[in-house]
DNA sequence: TTCTTTTGGTGACTTGATCACTGAACTCCG
DNA sequence: CGGAGTTCAGTGATCAAGTCACCAAAAGAA
């Protein structure tokens, strides 16, 4: 397989050659389309994944039906964590789903024990993706513990719109992403609507003023 | 060192002949008084901790001040993201502390390096205790959000309690334990106390009636 | 079209968080 | 020992968030 995805990781620049090679060779380009579920309960991935492009959703499912999204993996990163999970954890209910189509390097678990054993900067390159979820997931607990949902929702907001200024979601949908209840979403919504910061629609939500949005936003608890 | 210890950690038993010796030689037991802070902001560990005896809480501390336990690490268990975090992140804000005294093996950075490098049964080991650690926090976040604190404040009286029926702990560490604030704790343990389940004493909680938070603790949601 | 499902809106109520303040219990010293 | 300061707990008022029950509009299916 072609080698030049390993510029898109800058924490593999620094591969040995050789185990350049290894990585490169057996390892996979696979293609996923979005809305498959890559992980999750009595589903477990043969492979770690490095997203070339694309984005994965990972979200908790508890017993009750309620969701919540826990972080995104988007092109450039690892799936670190779902190894994690999976490896020695029978009831976990974390599930990992394309939101996008994507496009990866799969690493077969051989593989992966074989690099991590053999070669420094992969250890790294892993431990410190370790390090960055873990840290998204003390600040996710801090967010749900300490934060007014107007803020986080403000903060949602702008990180899903990507510059679009769209974001396509229900607001049961966003009810997931802050770990909240659909109706609290909805009037939270509506008094946005009624500030004219943003516009909706059946199913989606319009951006009309980001810098307002960005306000609430950086009124963080501190 | 002596070796012995290495049988507490039921995931080193299968450790290779050699690694086992490279893993007792080079490490060293240490001890910690209670209260010490093990990490924190500005305050990195160089060794990976395997505990012998002793118990170690892990905290986040948010920008306004407010904290919340994580997890704890118990005799048995090593403190694996700890180092993880440390790795590579900057502004980060969990911290370690000895909640009595703790005896350790302390595993040096590079130790910890070849060590990964050279043993499977290391790695397993390593990758498995970050597994459990996640799930760990999973469940925490779906506590907080989802869970009523009424039947967390139980839970967390029955884990804390040990046996002793005795609990050494100020409503506002309560508070923190569960992410919420020192007056739910205190209107809550008031309702407990005035149904007989527990009785209070100023930095203690007495345990009287185990079966009824055991009752009110198995109706998580589902 | 008509029926069904999904989505969103809303009132009423409960639970939890915050604010402001009180007094009681402990600690530290002189 | 006796204050003085500090920590800890209790409480009312108020606000924010979560829950429950229900309705209506929009989209999709038959």
């Amino acid at each position: 397989m072609s080698s030049d995805w390993i510029t898109q990781f800058p924490g593999l620049s620094r591969l040995e050659p050789a185990v350049r090679d290894v990585l490169t060779q057996k390892s996979a380009l696979i293609t996923v389309p979005e809305g498959t579920v890559i992980f999750g309960p009595g589903k477990s991935p043969e492979n770690l994944l490095l997203l070339l492009e694309g984005r994965v959703r990972v979200q908790q499912i508890s017993e009750g039906g309620r969701e919540i999204v826990l972080y995104r993996v988007e092109a450039g990163q690892s799936c670190v964590l779902t190894t994690a999970c999976l490896l020695a954890h029978e009831d976990y209910s974390a599930e990992g789903v394309a939101e996008t189509d994507v496009r990866a390097v799969a690493i077969p678990r051989a593989v992966f024990d074989d690099l991590v054993s053999q070669s420094i900067a992969f250890r790294n390159f892993i431990f410190t993706a370790y390090s960055r979820r873990i840290t998204d997931l003390f600040q996710v607990i801090e967010d749900i513990a300490f934060q007014r949902v107007d803020i986080r929702l403000a903060q949602k907001l702008i990180a899903l719109e990507r510059g679009t200024r769209q974001i396509k979601a229900t607001h049961q949908q966003m009810a997931a992403e802050l770990g909240t209840a659909r109706e609290v979403i909805s009037r939270q919504l509506g008094e946005f609507q009624r500030r004219g910061w943003i516009a909706q629609a059946r199913g989606a939500i319009e951006v009309l003023d980001k810098a307002a949005l960005e306000r609430l936003a950086s009124l963080s608890a501190d």
